[in-house]
DNA sequence: CCGGGCGGTGAGAGCGCTCTCATAGACGCT
DNA sequence: AGCGTCTATGAGAGCGCTCTCACCGCCCGG
């Protein structure tokens, strides 16, 4: 309240009378641009330090008609995302990125259907130069919302439907589920079942058919769905029981449900991995090394594919639309994963 | 690429045009104010809907030197925020509350002490008209550079400083810790331990206070220091365990560090909770609903608290520096916790 | 029938910045 | 010495919006 510096934020004008030069002047050397005697520059810089000048990101933001700012829309009914720290992990490599390209992460979370409208106009409203989208499923309507309000946009996890320029960045679901199941086979495991995740997500569908790469004749009982909450882990995992008592290797599409089956096997007096071997999938570190006994998985690396998006996005802003310079096209990524051995399998 | 709107954004002038009225009378319809005769309001909206008009909010923050933006800083050391999902709650909190006053959430994650410059900049450039401010040590330096910014702001969690004018919103730490420990005597225990959260964070003070206002002359060898991660719950579990072998009780001073604890009792041999009853603080549901067994512990309605904080903040922002018209001066909020009581004790 | 008030509207100044373009020197060449 | 060529700098036009202020009718009271 007292130390307002509101009154007289110093503008570059001010700058410039202080150094003695034109506004012109103090806008380049501000800006970095070459072409300005050293002497005049110095002048300039000590005129900015002086006065503590701060750009008006506003002023600059009229005429530049860029807001190095980018929107990170997290669809919430995945409420996913705020059940294990994947999001925060994938956020903070964002941040990562963004930060050090100079750019702002606006956070938009969506609720119900009124949200989509809000964030559409958002878009279509120019307050960011690209966007990051979350949590989608197959139908959702945001990557469209997004594209008509002429947003570049990336899409974390490879979206449902195919569409030659739709940039996305996911991890190789279905040769991390290959993985997964053959490290079981590995183990000497014949009776292996398979609890996916929700249908309507291609990580999940992803997964599910890495499983039955390997095992194209699995008994088709040995596969249940299940909503990657921990319950839902252990109901699958209970359903798993009762229909094959005899399972002694289980593949969860996420760690979270790992955890729940890990409990429900342990309720029915399973051991693990002596009776039946558990793996799970993404490496979310704070479950896997917190189950018990600590949980073998598939790991993907969340907080790089997070970099990865921004950095995708931040090139695809960047790329003047008609490009002479032959860069080559911003295409969508796919990080290998890798098996993390602990004691579940 | 192919569809970008980007070339044409309609402006206001457009809008005015279209509608035949002046730029003034468009603004004054597009801002809801008064005396405007209906009849123009509504060929001015028409207008609007008709060119897909949205207001350019650079040029609106140039001249109203409003943002409609606030800052939300985590100060990521504290790795806390990331290893369980408290701050997604909270953030959801805030979204919603800003969301419903159209004000923009900028998501600040900080990284070492380099990064405090970059936000201190951030903050003095006048991107946002105020910030919350996460996790925070005793002898942080952010909410000065706050406030030498001249920004408002509302902290989370009480300070370690007492200052008249700094607002914050935090749970009732003290009066839980009293009912967490007053819940194990009333079940009978006699050899209660805590295991505190890192002393240098007030809510680690806060609940270790209300722990000795209950148990004032209780062994000191029954307190041990965690970190609010589960390995450290689990380390101090084992000190307790090893200097007193008798303890029937623990009050931990978070979810994540009593699931640590609990998995430390079972390897023990303790049976929970007829041995040794167990208490966590938080409600962190994904945690607590899903330890085993699951835990009794002290709710704080996070998400709310994450709400408080941005319409704080958001009257502190909007209240006239000299005002008039006695609003109550902005102070900070406490709220009350809960006893949520399931299995562990 | 006239003057004052008042509600509705438009003209225009500016917010702080970037960027184009003109200009003033400095320099190399013929 | 004269000319063109550069390079460093400044002048000034806007970016799209809000807001003040002047203005124009209209209504009311006298």
């Amino acid at each position: 309240m007292s130390d307002q510096s509101f009154a007289s934020r110093p503008t570059l004008e001010a700058v410039a009378a202080r150094a003695g030069v034109s506004r012109a002047t103090a806008s380049r050397v501000v800006n970095g641009s070459e072409g300005v005697r050293a002497a005049l520059a110095e002048r300039v810089r000590r005129a900015v330090d002086e006065l503590g000048y701060v750009p008006n990101q506003a002023a600059r933001t009229l005429v530049t008609r860029r807001n190095d700012a980018i929107a990170v829309v997290v669809a919430e009914p995945e409420t996913r995302f705020f059940a294990d720290p994947f999001f925060a992990q994938q956020v903070r490599g964002i941040s990562k990125e963004l930060t050090a390209h100079d750019n702002q992460l606006v956070l938009l979370l969506t609720e119900g259907a009124a949200d989509y409208q809000r964030v559409g106009r958002y878009l279509a409203g120019g307050h960011v130069d690209g966007a990051l989208l979350f949590s989608l499923h197959d139908d959702d309507s945001l990557p469209m919302l997004a594209r008509r309000a002429g947003v570049p946009t990336v899409i974390g996890g490879r979206p449902g439907w195919s569409d030659a320029d739709t940039l996305y960045v996911d991890c190789d679901n279905r040769g991390g589920a290959r993985d997964a199941v053959r490290h079981l086979l590995g183990l000497g495991r014949r009776r292996i079942a398979h609890i996916a995740g929700p249908l309507d997500q291609t990580a999940s569908v992803d997964r599910l058919d890495g499983f039955r790469d390997v095992l194209p004749d699995n008994d088709p009982r040995l596969t249940a769905e299940g909503d990657f909450t921990p319950d839902g882990g252990a109901k699958a995992m209970a359903a798993l029981l009762e229909r094959c008592p005899d399972v002694d290797a289980v593949f969860a599409a996420s760690d979270v449900m790992a955890s729940g089956a890990l409990r429900m096997l342990r309720t029915s007096g399973r051991r693990v991995p002596e009776d039946v071997a558990v793996i799970g999938f993404d490496d979310i570190v704070s479950v896997s090394e917190w189950t018990d006994p600590p949980l073998t998985t598939i790991r993907q690396d969340i907080e790089e594919m997070g970099r990865m998006m921004a950095r995708l996005l931040l090139r695809t802003v960047a790329a003047p639309a008609a490009n002479g310079t032959e860069t080559p096209a911003p295409a969508p990524i796919v990080t290998p994963t890798q098996l993390v051995r602990r004691a579940s399998a």
